[in-house]
DNA sequence: ACACTATACCGGTATATACAACGAAGGAAT
DNA sequence: ATTCCTTCGTTGTATATACCGGTATAGTGT
């Protein structure tokens, strides 16, 4: 079953209603609500009804973080600037990690603004057969986050952490001093068992700083 | 109920046998042991039993990682030398961070190495009320990491994590010069509702990257 | 001694039923 | 118009029951 009938905030027929309409008990439906209950994309409200509710964005902890969401949460506006686009050949290491041998591969090296303040230079690399259309976007509107996400629902990921001096080019972009280090997060995205990019993302250490929270408790 | 009879590895009694011992349903003796299996602490073998498993020691992502395990897994050898013990005031801010005002912290100062050559300086404040043994434990032989949660399960943290040049005493301690960066990962962690531990840990960039994996389809 | 079989046990699933707790909505009384 | 109360719908929880398919074990037959 497919419950397009409405987006977030719909709230779905009863656990009587699915019951019948199902022809099983309500204990069974009931059951499978609570799968997906458990999953996040539905949310109880008891005496009330059973609701769709927003995906969970960040539903993995180091979350794969929307910074445009995350500073408009603080506050604050958020900017985009594309320093450049093109079409690779994958020859280099970056390129062939997204296992895309033989085809394509689509670069876009964009800077991130808070307050008009670099914070965030993101170097991706999009597997230009998964997702063709990926260069045609306008970023100033939709982070390349978000539209690879909705393109391919993102099911596993892969992150590494690393702390580095920034090279000239980051000291240039992020307005940053020789003496700054940054952090820099890859982090290769997979939707289905295809690799759908692989992202670089500098962070400027004296404006950025990493954070997650882990419950444990459900 | 607690379940303490066995270690892992323990046969718990059948859902028949636990209905009848607690005068309930088995169906409701299934949904109590369902709980336990979702959180990852027993393992269910159709036709067998239900078992006790190993604890998710990294359940969550960016993973409250055991460097013990994670040395012996890249087949190194793991060292641990204590710096430095001790009973403070909380004074300072990240004694009062564990929000045990009017009570004693203990600080210890751990350097971990990895075949001889240091990886990670851990500095950690530990609620003296609600861990009052800490301090007399072989941190040879357990990390105070395993040694809290033996005492206390996790159940919450929360995580930053920067990108920092070295102080003097991290130049030293690590054996990296002061052009080498270092990944700074602070964490306090709870135990329902308590915070047993906030730990700051140092890695030298150039011998250390943080990594996580997220799945999403479970 | 070995191989096969029957049986009991176990988790996995589905169903029907009953009651509790709570919120929302509507009607009645003031 | 406002307040109170009743009723109904919904989720939350517990119980009893039945059946399926798998494993493990004891027993049987060769």
């Amino acid at each position: 079953m497919i419950l397009n009938n409405g987006g977030v905030g719909y709230k779905i027929p009863s656990e009587t209603e699915l019951s019948v309409s199902f022809s099983a008990s309500r204990m069974t439906a009931r059951k499978a609500v609570d799968e997906i209950v458990n999953k996040g994309l539905l949310k109880r409200i008891p005496s009330v009804g059973t609701f769709v509710e927003e995906p969970p964005a960040q539903s993995s902890l180091l979350e794969i973080k929307n910074i445009s969401k995350e500073i408009s949460a603080r506050g604050h506006r958020h900017k985009m600037t594309v320093l450049s686009k093109m079409t690779l050949i994958p020859n280099d290491s970056v390129a062939q990690s997204l296992s895309s041998f033989n085809s394509k591969v689509f670069k876009i090296v964009i800077i991130h603004f808070e307050n008009d303040i670099p914070i965030q230079l993101e170097e991706r690399y999009v597997n230009a057969d998964l997702v063709p259309n990926f260069l045609e976007q306008d970023f100033s509107k939709i982070t390349a986050n978000e539209y690879l996400s909705s393109v391919h629902p993102l099911t596993d990921a892969e992150i590494v952490i690393e702390a580095i001096m920034p090279t000239n080019i980051l000291k240039h972009n992020l307005e940053i001093d020789e003496k700054t280090p940054c952090i820099k997060v890859s982090r290769s995205t997979m939707s289905n068992g295809y690799t759908i990019s692989h992202a670089i993302l500098y962070y400027p250490s004296n404006r950025y700083k990493l954070t997650s929270s882990i419950h444990l408790t459900r």
